[in-house]
DNA sequence: CGACTATATTCAAATACAGGTATATTACTG
DNA sequence: CAGTAATATACCTGTATTTGAATATAGTCG
């Protein structure tokens, strides 16, 4: 569980988070996470992109360690690491200075902060989804 | 119009340098070049590379901005940009955190400091190089 | 059970990349 | 001028990455 502090000789964890910092899709989806827990279905909706885009892109950071994922009922929830190594610490806050003058991530977290009443239900009534109001749900009259 | 310098719509300066970041050689020559300028032959020494490897990182770092290059006679100095982008410069400090708990680029700077000699020699007289000591160059004095 | 929802995985095509060998370029030296 | 040293480029090959379409899985609900 503790992780050593020793000094590895390969930087290869290092070379993971960069690898992970070095696509678009991805560091939005970071900088959106240091904003709290999402799942894929809001991530979809904040980025505008299809669900296998961002599941893969999650799963890809999943796999380096750079964020975790936590299922609750039907949706999988995407958080930053609780205790995250000291590279990954030191780059995400490196990387919150550098996305304060890019544009594209501040919409992205006011898009967040206009989907945040969705959120907040998601977290404390475990109900879902970002995508369409749940209430627009016709009847299948209509439906074959 | 939109050639600020402010808010960039696009992050693709931040993920150049992420990708640049995302590779061991890459990161060693970084970390050596935050000591001082260096030659490609001290690369080659130093990260026990051979020529064309060293030559291309060091030509990928040059055409995303990460390093400078200036010709000295037969060689080529690179160096980190005197003034780097806020990006960049961000995560320049940002690595040399992440170097210190790193053995190999420890090595590397140990490594550095004992052909320090050789590099001051450079940077003074314009001579080089790191490789094989200047054996056969008795005619130093018809120089100059 | 079967329909539905949210998410993941497999397959395939396009592109990028790392490393090597051989060759080219550029500058210096005699 | 030719020769050589330092560095760069072209080409090749295997591997990784990105994306989309189709399909599979897992959980929920009626």
């Amino acid at each position: 569980m503790n992780v050593s502090r020793k000094a590895p000789t390969s930087p290869a964890g290092l070379i993971q988070i960069y690898r992970c910092f070095c696509d678009e899709t991805r560091l939005r989806i970071v900088n959106l996470l240091a904003h709290g827990p999402l799942c894929v279905c809001h991530l979809q909706e904040l980025l505008d992109s299809p669900q296998v885009k961002i599941s893969k892109h999650l799963g890809y950071l999943k796999a380096k360690g750079v964020v975790t994922a936590e299922r609750r009922r039907n949706w999988m929830i995407y958080s930053l690491p609780e205790k995250p190594s000291a590279a990954l610490d030191a780059n995400l806050k490196c990387l919150q200075d550098c996305t304060q003058t890019h544009a594209i991530f501040k919409a992205d977290v006011r898009r967040l902060s206009k989907i945040a009443a969705k959120v907040e239900w998601l977290n404390e009534t475990g109900e879902c989804c970002a995508a369409p109001a749940p209430k627009a749900r016709r009847s299948l009259s209509t439906r074959k």
